[in-house]
DNA sequence: CACCCCATTGATATCGTTGTCAAAGAACAT
DNA sequence: ATGTTCTTTGACAACGATATCAATGGGGTG
């Protein structure tokens, strides 16, 4: 059968309990000791047993991700990242799907981390922005680290990206290129990027001196068809802009449709710019100028410090800020 | 603390054995203390503790979901399934990340299996394709339920998809509209899904007495950057199709855009098919004609099959083929 | 009525770790 | 030399379930 401690503990002579020691990394155990065990390890090939580790000391190993109804490639990179992060780790992850508008979200979550005594959580939009839902979490002491929060509190474990600076950098690159009229869609009112987005476009007209017009800056969700929708609107105004940022890809490409519906050509008759850089932004043509942030990184980054903090080791690996980068594609036209 | 089986024992005054008799739903307890036992875990809302469970069953309750670099809304809606299937069976999932060209693969995932106690996996293209491999997991008696295989063993469980009805069915809908000249875009030739579709399409124009034009045939791997370097080999010919049928829509879309590129209109130039309904098959301009696969369906399938069986009801739930829908959107048109 | 059989039930061992607590010995101060 | 403290170690209990196997008792059979 597989081997336990115990075989350990009797090729290295000591007690079952200094393997334990040295396998969990405690302190006050003899450098030789723990030498000595650490060669019976790899000699017997030993892993400890993980259901007999969490059950007596309740532990699961298990990280659990919190999504509700993302972009399915931003799903996928998260995933991907967390993924990457945990490996040798000894902790995996678990997934769970939410509805972030459901009455019972916050009892839901309670029980499900408690049914399986998840260790920490990680925190997706928009779930993330809502304060009364992570203050549920600390009075229940679960532990957990945000990607993207709205507040950027210092005691708690986050990662976030630079949206203000992006959609700052983006929109004057847009008006480098020659535009005045440049639309806005907004992203879902519930995440905080939505407005760090719109707002990073806002200061940039304003920096450069442009009026803004309410007729070009539509609200939208996120979603495609949200996109879509906007683009007809902004295609039955008087007067149509030359640009439109879209606060992201999906809603840009959803712009791209609604205005080759009309006739119209990008970036002849109009220039086009995203946020995300998903995988849609470069398999439409003409592919979209947009704002890559490096998800995976950030995931990843999200349950380090999450891990580093169950493993006494929060003072190494902290919340931090990631950088976007522009990426200028041919949807983007000077005037 | 948390409820044990002791507390609901002392609370209905049996024994702890029968209590847990009763929540593995074992033969041969009488009905009035089964009863009695379940009104008593209902009262105290006792939840067995999977740690302790695993550790003197050696189970771990958890699925494993194999994949490797698949498309992400794919990835994503597969998951999707299986969650929704694990939900209330005390099923967990966790994904993991493989290389199927790696040389340890096999050895990799079998000391996954066994370090983790993963009490089965569910195991999509190309794994699913790779004999050798679901030999060794039958060797080393790994539960696996396959999600599209290339051969449907009775004795193996798996669900799968029609496609080759399904490339059949599109093909001959390419030919209704009056197209004799329909090149196709074949898939990642590991993928058995790529070579059933190939065939229907073959079938198809075969038995509609159009011959088969090499020129118009390419190899693909079902991505983007595929389809867009074999539409560019196409367009190249002397001879251009008047409609392609990609493998897949973001070969598809792939092919859409060295249209676009080249100053061809879709559909007016050349109508274009793709297969999957993912989500880039309506976010483009014009949207594909395509196959929707109820992918979630599937996989919630195959990860309820897994489970039956180790709930020992697997004559309930069976191997199964889903059955694909066409969907005909503005890319293809009347010649 | 004695006998056996089978369905039902429970006492107790067990899975492989970590937690508790005390013992042994080293190091240092008095 | 003695006491005190600190480091290192181990014996054994405990976590919360399932497994083993024996005990109990009702029903059928001869």
């Amino acid at each position: 059968m597989a081997v336990t401690i115990k075989d350990v503990s009797k090729d290295a002579v000591v007690s079952i309990k200094t393997v334990s020691r040295v396998i969990n990394n405690e302190a006050n155990v003899a450098e030789a000791t723990k030498k000595k065990v650490l060669a019976s390890v790899k000699k017997l090939g030993f892993k400890p047993n993980k259901s007999a580790q969490s059950l007596r000391s309740k532990k699961s190993y298990m990280l659990a991700l919190l999504y509700d109804n993302p972009n399915k490639s931003y799903l996928a990179d998260v995933q991907s990242g967390i993924f990457n992060a945990c490996k040798n780790t000894g902790y995996n992850l678990v997934i769970q799907e939410c509805d972030y508008k459901s009455n019972k979200l916050k009892t839901d979550i309670i029980k499900f981390v408690e049914d399986f005594k998840i260790d920490g959580l990680i925190v997706t939009p928009p779930l993330s922005d809502m304060e009364d839902f992570l203050k549920e979490l600390e009075d229940h002491q679960i532990d957990y680290s945000i990607i993207a929060p709205s507040t950027m509190n210092p005691e708690s474990l986050y990662v976030s990206s630079n949206d203000y600076e992006a959609a700052y950098a983006l929109t004057s690159e847009i008006i480098k290129h020659g535009h005045k009229d440049i639309g806005f869609i907004k992203g879902h009112p519930k995440h905080s990027a939505s407005h760090m987005r719109f707002n990073g476009y806002l200061d940039a007209i304003k920096n450069h001196g442009i009026k803004r017009n309410d007729q070009w800056i539509k609200q939208g969700n996120f979603s495609f068809k949200s996109g879509f929708d906007a683009g007809v609107e902004i295609f039955h105004s008087e007067k149509i802009p030359t640009a439109i940022f879209a606060s992201n890809d999906s809603m840009a490409a959803g712009i791209m449709k609604s205005a080759q519906m009309k006739g119209m050509k990008v970036p002849h008759d109009l220039s086009l710019a995203g946020f995300d850089d998903s995988p849609i932004a470069h398999q439409i043509w003409p592919a979209l100028t947009t704002v890559k942030q490096p998800v995976e990184k950030m995931a990843a980054h999200a349950a380090k410090i999450l891990i580093a903090r169950f493993d006494g080791l929060a003072e190494k690996t902290k919340s931090k800020e990631f950088k976007s980068e522009l990426i200028v594609r041919e949807s983007l036209k000077f005037l």
